[in-house]
DNA sequence: CGTCTTATTGAACACGTGTGCAGGAAGCGG
DNA sequence: CCGCTTCCTGCACACGTGTTCAATAAGACG
């Protein structure tokens, strides 16, 4: 591994010039300037980034962490993420956390020994416990729909309550008025807001709430399977059902189809994320998009800011956009 | 952000002896080193990998490149890199080559300057470009599923002629004889391998190959819909498809759906990878299961071994599981 | 020719950690 | 009491790069 002090040692300057040489610092003269770079170029001299850290006191990488790189909500914020990163010079480090409190805490100061310049945090159930880790590793840190922000860091986050309750007008807007919420497990901020978009939905609508509409999931397909079951075995069941996400709306689909009943004629359904597979269910699949990319890019930008100086707490929040695929109809007039 | 120095000037000690305690190295004190290892934690001391890497010599970071993260096998095969990495102590860089070859290169030199210790590489297209480039810079590297592996690395491959030749025998055992291949473009190894075992397939059961069922889409689903209407159009057209993989069974699947045809009982459809959405397609694909995950395992466990100087060429390659669903069926006796 | 400015270079130190080597203190055996 | 071993500690250097400061040489100007 040949380093500046061996370039030094051919040209026969000191390394105090090959270093300023490389950096085209106008303090060399121009003619050995070229002659070193050169030399470089022969020899194939690749700097190395982690002694120049170590006096920069800056490693241009980030640490993202994820709670499963597989779920495609989140590979998807990441290749965001990894986009700006790389073209603003920035490595990043990629970690799972599995959703395991213990975990993420030796994730991040994994981050801390290594020095990043910031981290991002994708998901994560745990953001309370981030509190005292970043008091004391200062580092600047960005969190992607999380569900539980406080104030004391940034932030991208999708507008729920405004999306679910867009997504439950559509519903209105075809007709229905019997319509179903299947959401997570109690106690997640993002079922917590997307119901309220659901509610809000229906009483500006004027239609009256009914709990026995609400079911509750997984976030899975096979949870949002068994609610939607239970919604069938109603003596009326509804004509159009909400999804807290698209996996769950996946799972509904299937019970659905299983009852030998028909979507959208028979029911209508609608997802949210807008995941890949929405597209390619059958029938595709009407769901809330969240743009997860650009999601990524925003949090990334925050964190370049941040870089440069910048210091004001940003809380953005995205709005999303209802995609309106075969899986949503007018209910049927006959009975 | 503290260092070892500054534990030892509160300890009233050397530095090295900081450094000594931290290790529990027997050359120091015991009380002395418990004295030490408390003011560190009080302090929330955490020592600077960058630093460390110096003297080492090793950062115990690897870089992982891939094409796009939002691939779903591609993230399945990461989240099993980084699951064997963390609990070697290894930080994983991850890095979007977006399939463009100069961005690749790019990638690799961010790495060497990076001085990662090894490096992955998932389903590239550019192997041989290589060559010049590990070369160089005498990195252990494994290819994972590549175009072209060439004989020079390490490399975790699936089976691809067994597993598509199990696939094809599948049908035929079905009572299929008229069965196509929608492929991929011409010239990836993937493509070619998977289409010799079907025709091995054929072989072996003496059916006769005809050149007019063989399709060729572009591995995404909109290609693979292309694809299967060719066939459809066919004055007889073939009982059962093989395709190269999951996106393009999808678009055959969607393709048959239009022409109001039924999957299995008019054409039967087998897909190659087994990603998450081939649970889900209606109805469920049968398919090639290809253990993703498992294979970043072995990737990085081969990794693993070549730090501790393990030095033997090794190729693996990893059996292929069919997964029988619903979208096969033996042919319909009517005509 | 002397002085001042400018251009260019090298010496030296710093970043934070690991380690070989020497040295001092204490203990032990004779 | 002397010599030897054992235990412990600090000094000094190394890793590769960036940067300040001083020094030298050359050129400009009076």
């Amino acid at each position: 591994m040949i380093s500046i002090k061996d370039i030094a040692r051919v040209a026969k300057v000191s390394h105090s010039t090959v270093s300023r040489a490389l950096h085209n610092s106008p303090l060399v003269n121009t003619e050995t300037a070229v002659r070193i770079q050169q030399i470089a170029r022969e020899k194939g001299y690749r700097p190395s980034a982690v002694a120049r850290s170590l006096v920069t006191r800056r490693t241009k990488t980030i640490g993202v962490v994820v709670t499963r790189i597989a779920d495609p909500f989140i590979a998807e914020v990441v290749g965001g993420i990894e986009e700006v990163a790389n073209d603003h010079g920035y490595s990043v480090f990629l970690a799972n956390s599995n959703a395991n409190p213990d975990r993420e805490v030796k994730v991040v100061h994994s981050f801390h020994e290594r020095r990043v310049d910031g981290i991002l945090v994708t998901a994560s159930r745990v953001g309370a416990l981030y509190m005292p880790l970043l008091d004391e590793m200062r580092v600047p840190t960005v969190l992607i729909n999380n569900q539980h922000p406080g104030e004391f860091v940034h932030s991208v986050m999708i507008d729920n309550p405004a999306a679910s309750r867009r997504a439950t007008e559509h519903l209105i807007g075809l007709g229905h008025r019997r319509i179903a919420y299947i959401g997570d497990q109690f106690g997640f901020q993002s079922d917590t807001e997307r119901f309220a978009g659901y509610r809000r939905a229906l009483e500006v609508a004027d239609i009256p709430f009914l709990p026995e509409l609400i079911s509750h999931g997984d976030g899975k397909a096979e949870g949002g399977m068994l609610a939607m079951e239970k919604l069938l075995a109603m003596p009326e069941p509804p004509t159009a059902v909400f999804c807290y996400n698209d996996m769950s709306a996946l799972g509904a689909l299937r019970a659905i189809h299983a009852q030998k009943l028909r979507v959208p004629e028979d029911v209508s359904v609608v997802g949210f994320d807008d995941l890949f597979i929405a597209s390619y269910t059958s029938p595709a699949l009407t769901t809330i998009s969240q743009p997860m990319r650009q999601m990524g890019r925003m949090a990334m930008d925050i964190l370049i800011k941040l870089f440069s100086g910048w210091n004001s707490k940003t809380n953005i929040k995205v709005q999303g956009q209802l995609i309106e695929r075969e899986s949503t109809a007018p209910p049927r007039r006959v009975h």
